[in-house]
DNA sequence: GCCTCACATCGAAATGTGTCAATATGAAAA
DNA sequence: TTTTCATATTGACACATTTCGATGTGAGGC
């Protein structure tokens, strides 16, 4: 239960940093690999590479090793069940977690 | 443009954290004052103050006055932006910023 | 007026994150 | 095999975040 927020939450905390979030808006436009991604940005190689492997263990990201080089890719998979996270939080539903919660219980006399 | 994306990137940093993530969950059933959202979590006061004042910075949550008490709701605006933006980062595309990025001038011989 | 209640803010401590230079790894070229 | 190249990992540092107890604030109740 508490893991299932964990989980989810562990994606937006990747899409939370700037840099993370145009490098997955760079991938939706097809494959990249590392080098190609790093000349969009003015970081150091070792900064990029820890921020792709945040990307890739939250499993919105896959990378794909090629001899030396390595291509990322948005997981359709991992989008998904991002996209369905972000509905299952914010649409407005029946709750039967708090619909037990009575709004006059507190907050009024 | 950087602008973009640190505004975007906001809501899913706010989002990044499952106690935050499981109160917008909670929210998305109805209206409610603090002192019930903090029944159902083991954190302080204060705690609890500090994560819906982020939730309302970035613009996902409003907090409604009324007498000594504070009613929050999900904003739909905020909502509706947060997974417009998760969609234009993810959605498959011809992105005009990166489309001259031809894979074979790297990555190949 | 004074007290109480709900919530916000402050200050401090612990932990987490982003970043870099340096170094390691592993594949291909020479 | 030695070198070179692309990427990953390590270690260190600055800064941000989470959390708490203590205190401030502003609205009602006495």
């Amino acid at each position: 239960m508490d893991k299932f927020y964990k989980e989810g939450a562990s994606v937006f905390k990747a899409l939370g940093d700037p840099r993370r979030a145009m490098i997955v808006d760079m991938l939706s436009c097809g494959e990249l690999c590392a080098c190609k991604i790093l000349e969009k940005f003015s970081i150091s190689q070792s900064t990029l590479s820890h921020h792709m492997k945040l990307l890739c263990e939250c499993g919105l990201v896959v990378g794909r090793n090629e001899g030396k080089w390595t291509h990322y890719s948005l997981s359709a998979d991992g989008i998904a069940r991002t996209k369905q996270f972000l509905c299952h939080i914010t649409d407005s539903k029946e709750n039967p977690i708090y619909k037990n919660m009575d709004p006059d219980q507190c907050c009024s006399k």
